[in-house]
DNA sequence: TGTCAATATAAATACGATTTATTTTCTTAT
DNA sequence: ATAAGAAAATAAATCGTATTTATATTGACA
């Protein structure tokens, strides 16, 4: 087992011990050229011989690696026909590691906005039925995570960050629907994505946290429409934020 | 390699290689073990040693079956500690293995009027987008999928059954928004939970038809405003028939 | 159309390496 | 002397490699 920091024939670089796993790091350059575009969809993998070969790795780990992409539903293996990489269509988008590197990439305009999207209309509606099914227990955790970016304030980004996701989070796990819940990666996404896109964390701090009060109080006197209302607002900056940066971004 | 049926020591059974892999099989076993709560959250798995013995497969199929496991969210493994599962909250409920694992243990009522609660949500946001963003393509494949509806009128209610999931799926492809595209598998297992509940295909076949086609039309006319309104109504009745069905099972 | 060979994945087995959680021992403070 | 905290050692479990055999499937040929 090696102990240095791998390079293989085509120069990618398989992590060291030191920082990742073996398979991890196979997974991660796999779904990074897939996602990119340079290993196609619709295209065949060269055989587990040659993916030993290109990537330095045993053949253990890539098949182990290729089942965690089978489970994205980014490939699909037969006998004798090889891997193929399937259709977007198909592909769990929702996965953090997806994310990560759709985030990486810097996906396009439609990536941005059907985020957005997404949001507008989820988020909404998950704040609304926290109104009416939080328990006490789910209720406490997002005012704690309230108070979290109360007290990181004007001193800490990446605080503020964290703390502003797990209010949403918070939210969406508060609603009660296991779908819904589905989406709090893509939430994180789009945290991460506006940041990246404006360069700074979303909205001022005061008024995100005026905002962000006016959900959290009427989630507390159970008034869903309400809740609603205020969590439309939120986004509603949140979308004219990325839409600023979006048109700015063209204009280069 | 074995060419019979295997009983592993405790009764359970990996099908031979007539039917399903070894790794599938035993994958499935895990995931329905995981869900039913017999592996329960939080709890830690045997090590590989002793899974390899019970369920009578070899360290390989046992670990490709892990990795599988861990890209569902549902497991994480740590040297020394062993693996545990994971809570729900972190599980990939929209995994087409999951949810086929959920509707064959029948889940409880908040499961399926969630499903139903993301569907009143998600899919009239969806018509209205295809109805604004739609390729010609797309909008070919709607209209097929409604003819297909047509042919399989009265006469076999499996092909109707595939023509109405054709036909929502390909409204939500066509919104062109990714994060809509994720929850095409909740559609799927929302149409056949509807037919076990039920015990028959969703609606009368005419008044179905009438209200796909305002959908359809309503697209094809690319009037989003419209197209929401009719996927409403549609999604309405759908609604309307789960909560029967469920006030039913009450009852019994 | 049927058969067969070749190709590629699937699966099993054996062995060693590495990580990391837990336990034990040692040190320091009261 | 005892308790608490830190450091070191140990052990448990996963991770990774290598090799061989089995099986499924496709493509070529008669």
């Amino acid at each position: 087992m090696r102990t240095e920091r791998t390079l293989t024939e085509s120069g990618e670089e398989i992590a060291g011990r030191g920082k990742r796993s073996v398979r991890e790091a196979l997974l991660t350059q796999l779904v990074e050229q897939i996602v990119s575009g340079e290993l196609a969809e619709g295209s065949t993998l060269p055989n587990e011989a040659d993916l030993t070969d290109r990537f330095n790795v045993s053949r253990t780990s890539l098949r182990e690696a290729m089942q965690y992409l089978v489970a994205l539903g980014m490939t699909r293996s037969r006998t004798r026909a090889g891997t193929i990489i399937l259709p977007r269509e198909n592909w769990n988008y929702l996965d953090p590691l997806v994310l990560d590197v759709m985030l990486s990439i810097g996906g396009d305009e439609t990536f941005y906005t059907s985020l957005i999207d997404a949001r507008q209309l989820l988020e909404p509606a998950a704040a609304a039925q926290a109104a009416t099914n939080a328990t006490a227990r789910q209720l406490s955790r997002i005012a704690q995570a309230y108070e979290d970016m109360v007290d990181a304030n004007s001193r800490d980004n990446e605080e503020w960050s964290r703390a502003d996701l797990d209010f949403h989070t918070a939210i969406i796990n508060a609603s009660g629907n296991w779908v819904y819940r589905q989406f709090a990666s893509a939430i994180r996404a789009a945290l991460l994505a506006s940041f990246r896109l404006t360069n700074r964390a979303s909205q001022s701090h005061e008024q995100a946290l005026e905002k962000h009060h006016a959900v959290l109080d009427a989630i507390r006197m159970r008034e869903p429409q309400v809740a609603r209302a205020a969590m439309e607002t939120l986004i509603g900056v949140a979308r004219a934020e990325i839409t600023d940066a979006l048109r700015l971004d063209k204009c280069k």
